[in-house]
DNA sequence: TGGGGCGGGAAAACCGGTTCAGTGATGGGA
DNA sequence: TCCCATCACTGAACCGGTTTTCCCGCCCCA
């Protein structure tokens, strides 16, 4: 039956009391005695009464709800697990709480500001999470212009003020590095994403600091945008040129996976003659043959932890930085000492 | 600034005019002149006036909201491509409606209930999607006793009555095996999703039944649960038990492409020795080597037909069952001719 | 000249809650 | 005994819109 939902002017009626008497019962807040509350209480639940988050929201300015607008065309979007582990930590935070999840993918970032305009100007947010940070982003001018709460998933900027939840990816890179310098390589390279990405800048700069100190033989950084087909495309370049790197280190797992083929395709053993390292572990790297060696970053935690700041500041708390646990390398078969050739 | 955000009362005073005034010509419906209105329009347009959703929900009803729940574990959600892609397509759909998406992502079929029945009882959403549906799926008692619009993505069984958006896959998996067939298999496993869900059983009998039809030597469905280990543990089995099949049919891609690296493992060659075929078409399916030969549906565009239909019931449209263009096969380089050994 | 019809707009009710200002009854202290 | 607190609860305003009702003034026509 598609009977209408009971209200708190039903329970009042039921009860002999006001709607305010109600609405106090309802909420524990003190106004009613013990016993009329239980009465209220008893008659709410039988009446299968729940509050309609809608009438809250217009006297609470609450909208019990946060959102977040995924930027990344859709064919990139499905592949990469990112995203999707990030919901699911996201949903861990806001589990049984008032609070949910408005989303919203689109391929076009003017659409991206719109919508976090309009959803501002509607009400129908607290705040919003920011993920894949661009340098100059318009994003940062807009919530300020707003006043809208905001939580940046990635690195803290100087210049902003805007509590963020970061990881200390320049550290991860130093390890891999490390890591890879030990097994004996010299020549590394490193497919980026995109470069307007602050977090890619990050990883760069580390990258170049990293291999200075290192005093690598060859440490170059070319650009590709995640997409596997790009990977491939630089992929197949470098290694062809002259001078191959030995290790290639990638910014996320699909343009690792998509070399992997590459190299297949050109008959270069992995791990023999080339190493792999992806980013973002995901069970795709252990899909594949030989697994491929990761960094693990702790995606839900990080989305957990954004909802958790983001609900924090709604509330009026003041903007903190958050640094979640550090990004570790998980090695597996696609890396290995170098052998002369 | 975080000036509050302009009311229709701001905008009456401003003109002159009474807030239902103001509403009449925000709406484009008779009752202001059209010298008012334009006013009123002008004064709105300067003061960045944006109606705000809550309010408009507490009167007409409406929540402008669908919501979507996905009950899968996160570790095989992140893999898979198919949310993602089911989502960009509702996004497609919702585009500049004023619609939103509430998303809830969950590992557990009784919290999946729970978000429905709260989203209605909170009036959040005006109704919702059911994926994955299930056989006795309680979701189905569930809007019939709530009296919730929904739209099931998926096969359309004969008993209820609730409008449907889906794809035939019983022909596709006709034209899988019809195309195995003719190229000399004979011996053929299909490692299949859970066996709750209603897709799975539909898939399921339509293999058997096109594998009776087509006088197939061998045709066994052995249960496995999307995710990569169970079907790495499954087609090992497979593999290495007696009279190995020489086609795999996968429920998934991710199963697929973990069984390519279990016949790497076991030395077994692809194509030449053993066929894949995947579910879902993905890049993931193109980035393997050999690539994968792929079931391709229009999942993006189930998505999109299934939030239209939902918003045409929402509307108070009649209940229908639409049928989204035809899966195909894309065949790569996993399949390939019987050899003899 | 009077009545009917209509267009433009004001006023108020309403949606489902929250919250504030009262109010009558009760109890306690001086 | 009087006064003041306190308690338990009511009535009403309010949030930001939508919608219904009603009213006024004007034009048209008989």
């Amino acid at each position: 039956m598609a009977g209408k939902r009971p209200t708190i002017s039903d329970i009042a009626r039921e009860a002999g009391v006001s709607t305010g008497a109600v609405s106090y019962a309802l909420n524990n807040r003190p106004g009613v005695s013990e016993s009329t509350r239980r009465r209220i209480l008893e008659i709410a639940e039988r009446l299968g009464w729940a509050p309609s988050s809608v009438a809250r929201s217009l006297t609470g300015g609450r909208a019990n709800a946060v959102g977040l607008v995924v930027d990344r065309p859709a064919r990139v979007l499905g592949v990469e697990p990112y995203f999707m582990q990030l919901i699911s930590g996201i949903q861990d935070a806001l589990a049984d709480g008032p609070t949910a999840l408005l989303l919203q993918v689109t391929d076009d970032s003017a659409a991206e500001l719109t919508a976090y305009r309009r959803w501002w100007a509607e009400g129908r947010v607290d705040g919003v999470l920011l993920v894949d940070l661009r340098t100059e982003d318009p994003r940062l001018a807009l919530v300020r212009e707003l006043g809208m709460p905001a939580v940046v998933l990635g690195e803290p900027a100087a210049q902003d003020e805007l509590p963020c939840v970061w990881t200390d990816d320049a550290a991860a890179i130093v390890e891999v590095l490390e890591y890879l310098v030990a097994l004996g390589h010299r020549r590394i390279v490193r497919v980026a994403g995109p470069e307007e990405f602050v977090h890619t800048r990050t990883r760069s700069a580390a990258f170049t600091d990293a291999a200075r100190r290192l005093g690598l033989e060859e440490a170059r950084i070319v650009p590709a945008d995640y997409s596997d087909e790009a990977a491939a495309r630089v992929t197949r370049r470098v290694l062809t040129g002259g001078r191959a790197p030995t290790a290639l280190v990638f910014d996320n797992d699909v343009m690792a996976i998509s070399a992997l083929g590459v190299a297949q395709e050109l008959g270069i053993a992995v791990p023999e003659q080339l190493s792999l390292v992806a980013w973002d572990d995901s069970s795709l790297c252990e899909l594949v043959r030989p697994a491929l060696s990761a960094v693990r970053r702790p995606i839900a935690e990080r989305g957990a932890a954004a909802v958790e700041l983001l609900l924090e500041i709604v509330a009026g708390g003041a903007p903190r930085k958050v640094k979640t646990s550090d990004p570790e390398l998980v090695p597996r078969s696609s890396t290995g000492p170098v052998t002369p050739r």
